[in-house]
DNA sequence: CATTTTTCATTGCTACTAACAACTATATTT
DNA sequence: AAATATAGTTGTTAGTAGCAATGAAAAATG
């Protein structure tokens, strides 16, 4: 199984530019380590997000929404009240579809579309009483399940763990907004 | 496997951040800085996972799949031709969305059914050649942002990232499969 | 050995996710 | 006042996902 990595890296490995991206680092450990850490932690990535949507799918979905709807409430819940354009930009889609998610949301009566007086083209997106219950609840089952996950970490384990998915979080949420689908710059082969 | 684990961190982990969050004090029947801990990690985890689908979906979506049929298509390349059954274990997808994702990758020529001989009612799943090449290629890309990601990280907080995250999604996988679905115990208040 | 049961995969159905493009209505610029 | 920009919605298309029902082959049962 391990063998895989085979195909990707084996066979044509040193493809890539050599680690020439600012390893102004001094730490040395010969910069090839870079390449290793970065496949290391995709795999590794792929495999915790993988596994924890399937959680969020299994475990959301007890409660009357979606996943994604979900998010969206929690938003609501955590930002006092955005408009549709903050609400899309924090969970990452469309407009449309933070539109349509929405729609769901006020279907159900977890949220309302209420009008901005600033601005009458714009509403505001409250979650109601309801609305506000029901992502208290989901949010004790997940975070118990989580508890239950970590239990037997050690405490500087977990904090460690967290710290730095947290600071992954939080470049990788600098970066991939930035550079926004342009940078599909690599047009190999 | 979790024995083997504890120690992952003990040999190198320590200073990065040593900005310790208050007082991981006393736990009194679960209280204390366990649900801390949950808490935080538990909202990392959700902003990780969020800006990361959206990575992904801007980014896989250049090259003709969508982020699912990706992770199939890695599966496929990985343990070489799983039946269907196995595919969608590893996927954590029912198998009649797994069987439609195979559609798509057959239709669009990543993969090919081939009756298994063993047992005529199953099928293996394998990646055809051009299938193998599109993954290559994909994978390249997303180490290559992962690398650009990581580069200015210290090596040594480079690696206890990768390693908790590895040790964490090994834990949820254990966790969240085995208590299938069942375990909504909890019934609010 | 014939029958029941189980298992592997597919198909029908329904609901949701998601982006892009086109559109309406209000704001802002010129 | 007219042109342009912005906020949100709707139309369309493709993909995701699970559940239920089905067909076919294998395993278990009598």
């Amino acid at each position: 199984m391990k063998n895989a990595d085979e195909n990707i890296n084996r066979s044509g490995e040193p493809e890539f530019e050599p680690q020439r991206l600012e390893t102004a680092q001094p730490g040395q450990h010969g910069g090839g380590s870079l390449d290793r850490d970065a496949t290391e932690l995709h795999e590794a990535l792929g495999d915790l997000i993988r596994v924890y949507q399937f959680r969020d799918r299994k475990r959301i979905c007890y409660h009357d929404v979606s996943v994604t709807q979900c998010y969206a409430l929690s938003a609501l819940v955590r930002h006092g009240s955005p408009t549709l354009n903050q609400l899309s930009d924090e969970l990452y889609l469309d407009k449309s579809t933070t539109s349509r998610v929405v729609d769901s949301l006020v279907k159900k009566g977890y949220a309302s579309r209420v009008p901005e007086p600033e601005d009458r083209r714009a509403i505001r997106v409250e979650p109601t009483a309801k609305g506000r219950e029901l992502f208290a609840t989901i949010e004790k089952h997940l975070i118990e399940q989580e508890k239950r996950l970590i239990a037997d970490f050690d405490p500087e384990v977990r904090q460690a763990t967290t710290r730095l998915i947290a600071r992954l979080a939080r470049a990788a949420k600098e970066r991939f907004s930035r550079d926004d689908g342009t940078c599909c710059t690599i047009e190999d082969e």
